[in-house]
This record gives C-alpha cells, sequence and structure tokens, in this order.
DNA sequence: TACCGTAGTTGTATCGTTATAAATTTGCAT
DNA sequence: ATGCAAATTTATAACGATACAACTACGGTA
C-alpha cells in the first residue's frame, strides 16, 4: 500500500492564473496527476487507451478525468503531435448558390460530430488565386485534412494536395491521370435524364445553362445533354454568355431577349434552383407555362423547390448527403493510408425516380 | 563589432523531422535568431512590434522574416498566451432556413480578412441542450469570442458570457435588464410596415406566420404586426400550429386547409423566403393569384426572390450586412473594453423604400 | 544466489512562442 | 575617468501535452 498517501493533495503554486470567470482553474493532466498520485506521462498514456497501463490505473484515471471534466488543451496537443484537429472547408463566400455551402456544412459537420475534429471554414476570396489557401494550410499545417468544392479538369490543389501527400477530398472530378479522392454528383446522368424527360413531354427544341467551362462537372452535363438531344435527333441549343454562376437577374434578362427571337427553346434543363427560377420568370413575363407551352426539368438540391408553382419536374442532389460522405472518407484518410479506390464516391440517382419529393423520403 | 560572427549558422540538429513534402523545414523564430545573429526572444519582440526595439533591428528582423516565409506557429502562440486566434459561429445545422446561414458566414468572413482570426463552425445540434456550445467554448478556452443566432428572451447563453465577461455578439436582442452586445434587424418595423402595405392595398384579412415563440425576434414581429392591424381596424389572424421554423410543406398544408374554410386571409405578411413560397403555393392551388385575390409583402434575406412570379413585394433584411456587423463589433470587442453601447446594432429599414430590388443597389 | 524478461510506471526533453526579470550596452553629465 | 539612467538585448522559465528512454517490481529460470 501507498504510504506516501499524505494531504500532499493541494496545488504547488496556485498563485498565477487565479481564474477570472470561474473560480477553479482549468483542469490539466498535472491535476489528474496530483489527485491520483501518478505520474504525468502515466495519465496521459492512460487516457490515450496506450497498450502498456494496467486496467486499474486506466479506469481510476478515467473516472477522475470525467469528475473533473478534464479536457485536453488543444494548442498543448497540436504543437505537441503537430496535429490539428481541424478540418478546413474551403469555401468562395462570393458563391451566391443558394444553400449549397449550407447543406455541405450540415453534412462535413454530421460526420465530424463525436470526434475531436473542428470545421473551419477557409474562405477563398476570388480576388486571390484559387490555390492559395491550399498552399497555406500545407506550409503552416493549418489543418489535418482538407474539403474543397468545384473541381476543375486539371485542377491545381489536386495536383499540389497528391505531391504533399496531405489528406483532402474534393467536390467534383478531375480528368488528371493520378487518381484522387473525391465526391461527386453525376451530372452526365442528370442532365442525359433531364433532357430525355423534356423529349418524353413533347418538347422541340431543349436548352440548358452551363456551369463555367472551369470546372469540370460543365463538361459532363453538357455530355449528358448532347448524348440525349443526340439520340433522339431534337433541336437544341445551349446559353451562352450566361452559367449557372450568374446572378438571376441577367439569367432571366438573357432568356426574356432569347424569347423575343425566332424559334425559342421549349424545354428546359436548369442544373439549380436559381436558374429554374430565373428562367420560369422570364417564361411567366412572355406569357409561356410550364406544362403547357414550356417544360423544366430543375435539379433540387434544398426542400423549397417543392412549393414553386406550377409545379416542375426536379431531379434531387444530396449535398448534405455528400458533405457527410466527404467528411467520413476524409477521416478515414486522416487516420492512415487508404486505397484511392476507397475514398472515391459518385453519388448515382436511382434507376427509376420516383414522382414524390425528396422531402417525403424515409 | 560582433566577432564570434563565424559560420556557425547552420542548423544545430537537423536529424529530426526531415520535411515529408516539402525539403525546407517550417521556419521559427529560430531560424531568424540563426540567420540574424540575435536572440530568440529578441525576433518575437521585434516582430510584434514591441516599443523597445531599435528600429533598425526591426526592419532587419522584418526582412528576414518577409524573405523566409516565416509565419508564427499558432498552436505555440496559442498554447502560452491563451488567445486562440478563433472566432467561433454556433449555428444549428437542422436550420433549414436557406442562405440564413450562407450570407451570415459571408459577411464574418469578410469581416475577418486580414485578421489572424479563424471562423470556426461550432455546431449546436438541437438534441443537446442551447447552452451546451457556449459553456464548452468558455470553459476549454476554444475561442477568443463568439456570435450565435436567434437569441432568446432570457438567453441563457447572454447571461453565461456576460458573468464570465467573455466575447461575444448575438443576433437578436434579449429582454435582459443588463444591456449586452447585440446586432439585430428590426423586425418590428417589418411587420409593421409589411401589413400597412397590405391594408393599403385593399386587403381585409391579414395573417402572419411568426417565428417559434421562444425568439425574441417573434414578439418583435408580432408587436409590429397587431401595431398595424389595430391602428387601421382591419381583420386578421395569426397562424397556430406552424412557425418560420416548420417545414414548408407543413406551411402550405396548413393554408391549403385554412383556405377551403369561411373568412379566409387575404394579405400575408411573410418572415422569410420559405414560408412566401409555401403559401404562395397553396394560394396557387385555390386558384388564388398574388396581385389579385391575394397580397403577399414578403422578407427576402437573398437575391433569388427577385425572380418569383407573380412578382411580390417585399423588404429587405441584409444578413451579409448583419454578419459583418457582428464580426467587426467582436473584433473590437476582444481587442479591449469597449462601452456596451458602441456594441449594439439595429439594422432598420430606409424611411421609404424603393421598390427596386436589393441586388440593384449602388 | 545471480540473472533475466516483462508489465507497469516514471523522468526528461521537447514542440514554438512569449512574459518576466536580468544583463548588457550606450549616452552623457559629472 | 566615473557614475548612472536610458536604451537595447538576452537568459530563463513557463504554457500543457506527448515521444522516448529509462527505471522499478516481480516472478521465473539457470
Amino acid at each position: 500500500m501507498p504510504l506516501e498517501d499524505l494531504e500532499e493533495r493541494r496545488p504547488a503554486r496556485r498563485t498565477k492564473g487565479a481564474g477570472r470567470g470561474s473560480d477553479a482553474a482549468k483542469p490539466t493532466l498535472r491535476t489528474i496527476a496530483e489527485l491520483t498520485g501518478l505520474a504525468v506521462t502515466t495519465v496521459s498514456r492512460a487516457l490515450a487507451d496506450a497498450p502498456q497501463i494496467a486496467l486499474e490505473t486506466r479506469q481510476r484515471v478515467a473516472q477522475v478525468a470525467a469528475e473533473i471534466g478534464y479536457l485536453p488543451d488543444r494548442a498543448a496537443q497540436r504543437l505537441r503531435t503537430g496535429r490539428t484537429n481541424v478540418i478546413s472547408l474551403i469555401l468562395d463566400p462570393h458563391e451566391e448558390i443558394l444553400g449549397y455551402a449550407t447543406s455541405m456544412i450540415k453534412g462535413v459537420t454530421a460526420a465530424l460530430r463525436g470526434t475531436p475534429y473542428h470545421l473551419v471554414i477557409s474562405p477563398h476570396f476570388s480576388d486571390s488565386p484559387q490555390i492559395e489557401p491550399v498552399e497555406h494550410i500545407i506550409r503552416n499545417r493549418l489543418a489535418d485534412g482538407i474539403i474543397f468544392t468545384r473541381t476543375e479538369p486539371m485542377d491545381q490543389r489536386v495536383k499540389l494536395l497528391m505531391q504533399n501527400d496531405f489528406p483532402f477530398i474534393c467536390h467534383g472530378r478531375t480528368e488528371l491521370a493520378t487518381p484522387h479522392p473525391f465526391v461527386d454528383y453525376d451530372n452526365y446522368d442528370f442532365a442525359y435524364r433531364a433532357a430525355k424527360k423534356l423529349i418524353a413531354s413533347g418538347c422541340a427544341k431543349l436548352t440548358i445553362v452551363l456551369p463555367p467551362e472551369t470546372f469540370t462537372f460543365a463538361h459532363h452535363m453538357r455530355h449528358g445533354f448532347m448524348t440525349a438531344v443526340r439520340e433522339e435527333g431534337v433541336g437544341f441549343e445551349i446559353a451562352t454568355g450566361i452559367t449557372l454562376d450568374s446572378k438571376s437577374d441577367d439569367i432571366r434578362r438573357y432568356f426574356d431577349k432569347r424569347l423575343s427571337q425566332p424559334s425559342p427553346p421549349d424545354g428546359f434543363v436548369c442544373g439549380g434552383e436559381v436558374v429554374a427560377m430565373a428562367i420560369m420568370a422570364a417564361c411567366y413575363d412572355h406569357g409561356l407555362l410550364p406544362g403547357r407551352e414550356v417544360d423544366f426539368v430543375a435539379k433540387q438540391t434544398s426542400g423549397l423547390f417543392d412549393q414553386i408553382r406550377p409545379r416542375v419536374e426536379t431531379i434531387y442532389e444530396d449535398l448534405t448527403e455528400a458533405g457527410l460522405l466527404m467528411g467520413q472518407l476524409l477521416l478515414r484518410r486522416i487516420a492512415g493510408p487508404v486505397a484511392v479506390g476507397e475514398l472515391q464516391h459518385l453519388q448515382r440517382l436511382a434507376e427509376e425516380l420516383p414522382p414524390s419529393p425528396p422531402s417525403s423520403r424515409p
């Protein structure tokens, strides 16, 4: 039995941080060490569930830690281990794309729940090079993993991250030879099916607004659209001068003009809510009604669109699910080397889409 | 002149972190100290623009630091100083409120640009008590300042933060006796003006969907609405069983039912885009057209609503501006004690609102 | 009896920075 | 020359955690 179990318990030097708000000083490993009579090192290893610590000791430490509400100091851990416990989500705060960021943040947040990881939003301002925040994070070890979106075919960020063997995952694919982790939505399939649906509804001339050409998924969408219209031999055109990123008012004006010209389109593939509403507004102003003179198929990423009238057909992209997946895959990658194939996920549509809105899913 | 200015420059021990990705080891204060022949302490103080360092020294250090791309290690700074350089934005990831978070993040991000502060999203899951993330952050010094939203009249978070003298700012006001920092939108005025507009349009019976009663701004909205309808002696009712947080489909169904009953409302004050679209859908399904049988005034927080057809009148709330303000005020508070009055801001409408959409502002 | 292996624990150094106090140099009047 | 304050610079000790090597018991073995 330990003999020196005296009343030496009270903290040695306590003059310092006299606790401004709360009265009790913040508990550290030292606190637990003093309470249990163990060495700081032992406490550290016990909490880390290291194998060489006796079960009894481990339990006692765990109990004391829980009692005094011990939580490790992140700064100290980070300084010592080099791990940051941070996941960086790089976002362009100028993306006005409705709910895009929100849904994704929601998903990533859910994936991080219960882990020691924090979500840090790292802004990428459009007036500075895209690669900059990535360089910054790698160079200064500001995060353990990076998530970014709007991937490009020859994406520099992917290259840099791969070179540095830095854990990351991106939303969208590249056309690089080397495989890399990603989560993507099958925009080829989206555009293909959307076009087919419009043709089946009897549209004579389809049109589509594409994302900016710099993004890989613009190619996918174009390809899916083109394949469908060629297979069916139906008329088509691709909107020029505007993209899915354009201001909604610019999109509306574009179609306002186009609908006044000869042989206007009567079937619209809309890659997002914003573009759909803008085109619908233009049609409305020309007296063209969805379901009668014109038809729409729109990609839906939020619940809002269920309330649009007249109803238009939608195809759902679950961005929250994408965020969740990205979080999970990234954590797996951070935990240790994983085959790249395990870190790739393509969100596909169900073979036959039910007409019910996504909010009524089980 | 220093005599020991020999070729001792080369790093003493370099066997350790042999730099996996990049070849050069991460520069630290030590690196600069060795390059300049100064002590680490001096370098630290020189970079901190401390007053007791000779101008020449300060400039030399600054130059070397810039040359080798030195950036201070956040973990070490944090451990030593207790400052985290983190601003926590507490968000409930289940808030489906469209663009709410996005706009605000955008604003806060802009405010933090160029400062050493990071934006960390701290989720508050609705299945755990609201106060929890705040307690957690205070207890473990996880941030230097906190931003949260959806303030309540007797908000526990405000109380706790005030008790601990912890820098914070919230979106919305309390009804607490002690003044505290906040940024709020004048929802009284919004509801008042919205109701007045509807009455001026000839509506005979107004209705409003309020936020959940727990939030202070629900009272403000109710009060503004009630004042207007009482002043004018017009018929009114307040939707029960649904709130601005309800699912859009629930809101639509509520009004679908209500419009089938006797003496339905014909003027709608809509506190957000979601509720507006849901009610418009219900009206549409009953053959009631905005501008003819029914009228709307909706609060607009994103550009999307400009494209709604038929057009409805909107009143703009600038959430990005709110986020920007909150960031700026919080930084000022963190920098040092400020009179609370300096940290309070109420966003008001212009006296007479132009009918043009907000996107066309200068 | 001396020696060894192993489970369990501990001491020491260290991550990069800054607060504090001490040391050094400088300038200038005595 | 000498002293003394002001102007600079430096040494030392933390902040709290963990990697690493070393130490202590203890039972078993030669």
